[in-house]
DNA sequence: AGGTGTTTGTTCAATCTTTTTACTTAGTGG
DNA sequence: CCACTAAGTAAAAAGATTGAACAAACACCT
């Protein structure tokens, strides 16, 4: 499902009191170590009211409290933590070559991950397979003694805004499944956040979410993989992700970079994807479906050929970068997925490329933030852990 | 200024009878006829705060009653509608051929206007002109015995998010204007609103914010004239415009469509402006700057030479409209600008690529409604007071 | 050591808004 | 003409924030 806060367009006394209980659990996830009175001067609320909100978010176990800060001529204030020993979050990614999961505490800590390898077969199996790994997740010992807020799930491919619906995943020859029906049976708890979204959305949401100190007003990040996709997270409290009429926000994949160029899965030319993903790399380098694409390139990266086909690819994910720039300009880019594995060859000629003309149009010489990751085999699964707190804390749950 | 409402992290109890009385005063604005009945089950509120709400409303001049709705059994209801009478706001678009100003009432309907040709000069002459038509404007008779709540200008041009602060306008030749600064001394009352924006973004959200009834989710207004730009609104209570980092979200003018293709006026390769604009078909045709495009290329329409060039054109256009629906993916667009009046030899390829392309991945047959917009020309202003109206709706504002 | 001043955090009555409940109003239909 | 239904209003009740007073904890000065 997708995590759609309805905006609460009127509020009764009890949905004040949860906002601004919401408000205070906020600004300590974002700056761990506050106290009251910073709370209070920071949120515009009175002494009172955040007194109050802390000691029901103490009892509850949202929060723990923290060492005496040093006097600045008064009473030294309490720090104010999460508490990372209460609850815990489970996040999972449907990847096209395995499972991932994990399970992390309020702050986005790992306390257990697993990653299962797997060639892509049925949605009834797939979700099998799943339910039973995050049955074992939540058996860990460090998981099993915590109270779980929920689950979130990951999946390659545009997800129907406000139904739980995955419209399509080209690269596992998936169309419009129900996976958390699929899941549900095989799970023993029912209760909780029960979500799904698209993998990029999902990775660019705890990449926003999960930050603390000063946070981006948007983040954009880049999924590169088989397929090309990529997720927004725009504003705070909550973050909101663009999601689109159809889900189909973000296929970036396949908006057109070179009209009337090459045919592409989709049927349409001159895709980005036909330029740059890692089926068309496959395509170009002649490598095998059963076959791990990184693997097979990376002794092979000398290879001018390889290199050849990785500078043009390279170019063309720069193209993609400078078109974001200019069409939704966010605060940060996250550039992540398998692909980024393929380091510089790629990679170089992309931030050159963007580096090169983003500040063409406004003559400035701000960069925008662009961030590389180079391990991104937990990311949108922990990024499904944090959709599912953002629910929590923002939603309709009766937990805060 | 850019219309940013402030995220209320946290609220008191005024913030709250403030959140409903807008959120009573929203409702109307949809869907008029409404009554206080109707709005209770609607907005989950009470018939007692509903009809509080609604009596201080109908004080201030928000409201007006009408007549009695037909019984349904019991006692009939008495609609409510938009006191038309009362209040109204002013807007202006500052072009790069004109100044265009509108005064309008809350709905949106049109009470003046006016279109003052102009050809391009510095910004301080063109605030003192724009000063001067907005005091004419101002006394005219519908307008003058009106309350204004305040004036929107939009520009041609990126706006820094949050302060109002117009970046570039490269057709009118300036950089780094503080219009609203430079306008403020011209005219006499400083009270109510003042606000800048972008054109297409005043554009986009005038188009969702004055709509009745259901409403999209989202909705991308794009501006093709001298040079090309969009605007997206997203959300409801209130729409929110994604402006981006340095204002340069909806700058799809410069989005790359054909890597090392031919040079823009930014300095970079292939810029769809390089392909469709109004700069790039006089530059093709050779029409000169002291001309009407329009005027120029209307009696050639049927030109092989000028079919040829706008069918090319149109296809990027096409191209544009597809990348914009593969990466925000808006409920609606909306497509205006000067250009429009070229009509089917520009527009008819473009939406016949649009709608061959536009289902290829998911393979349904919903369309994504496109509007094109005959008559553009007061379009932007009408948006930029509409923001006006927003801001005081749900802005800080004290007049609700 | 002890007093003073400063800042933090809590307690409690006051204030304000929504809700609940009862009641009035206004029309339909038998 | 009278029951019946639904819309809207006016009271008391419930609940949340606020403001002021108070207690707690530390630094600094004498």
């Amino acid at each position: 499902m997708s995590t759609s806060f309805q905006q609460h367009k009127t509020g009764d006394l009890h949905f004040l009191k949860r906002l601004n209980r919401s408000a205070i659990l906020e600004l300590v996830r974002r700056t761990p170590g506050l106290t009251r009175a910073d709370i209070a001067s920071q949120a515009q609320l009175t002494k009172a009211t955040v007194g109050a909100g802390v000691q029901s978010l103490l009892k509850q176990g949202w929060l723990s409290e923290g060492e005496l800060q040093k006097s600045s001529g008064g009473r030294p204030g309490r720090s104010l933590y999460l508490n990372e020993r209460h609850y815990a979050m489970l996040g999972a990614e449907v990847g096209v070559h395995g499972l991932r999961l994990v399970a992390c505490t309020l702050s986005g800590q790992r306390l257990a991950s697993h990653h299962e390898p797997l060639v892509p077969t049925t949605p009834e199996a797939t979700a099998e397979l799943l339910a039973g790994l995050l049955r074992q997740l939540m058996a860990a010992p460090k998981v099993a003694d915590r109270h779980c807020l929920g689950v979130g799930v990951a999946l390659p491919g545009p997800v129907a805004p406000g139904q739980p619906l995955l419209r399509l995943a080209p690269n596992l020859g998936w169309r419009d499944v129900r996976f958390l029906d699929l899941l549900r049976p095989h799970l023993p708890r029912q209760d909780g956040v029960w979500l799904m979204d698209n993998e990029a959305n999902s990775a660019a949401f705890g990449e926003l979410y999960f930050r603390t100190g000063t946070i981006p007003d948007s983040l954009v990040y880049v999924s590169a993989g088989t397929g090309i996709g990529s997720g927004m997270v725009e504003g705070t409290h909550p973050p909101l992700i663009s999601r689109g009429l159809q889900g189909l926000a973000g296929e970036i994949g396949h908006t057109v970079l070179q009209p009337g160029g090459l045919y592409c899965h989709c049927g349409n030319r001159g895709c980005a994807e036909t330029l740059v993903s890692g089926w068309s790399l496959r395509a170009a380098l002649g490598i095998a479906e059963d076959e791990s694409l990184i693997d097979a390139l990376l002794p092979r990266l000398q290879d001018e050929g390889v290199q050849r086909t990785l500078r043009r690819a390279g170019e063309a994910l720069g193209t993609l970068l400078l078109n974001l720039h200019h069409t939704q300009n966010p605060s940060e880019i996250v550039l992540g997925g398998s692909l980024v594995q393929l380091g510089a060859p790629l990679l170089d000629p992309a931030l050159a490329y963007f580096k090169a003309n983003q500040n063409r149009l406004l003559g400035t010489t701000q960069q925008v933030p662009l961030r590389v990751i180079e391990d991104a085999t937990f990311i949108a699964a922990r990024g499904a852990a944090a959709q599912v707190l953002a629910s929590v804390i923002h939603g309709p749950s009766d937990l805060l």
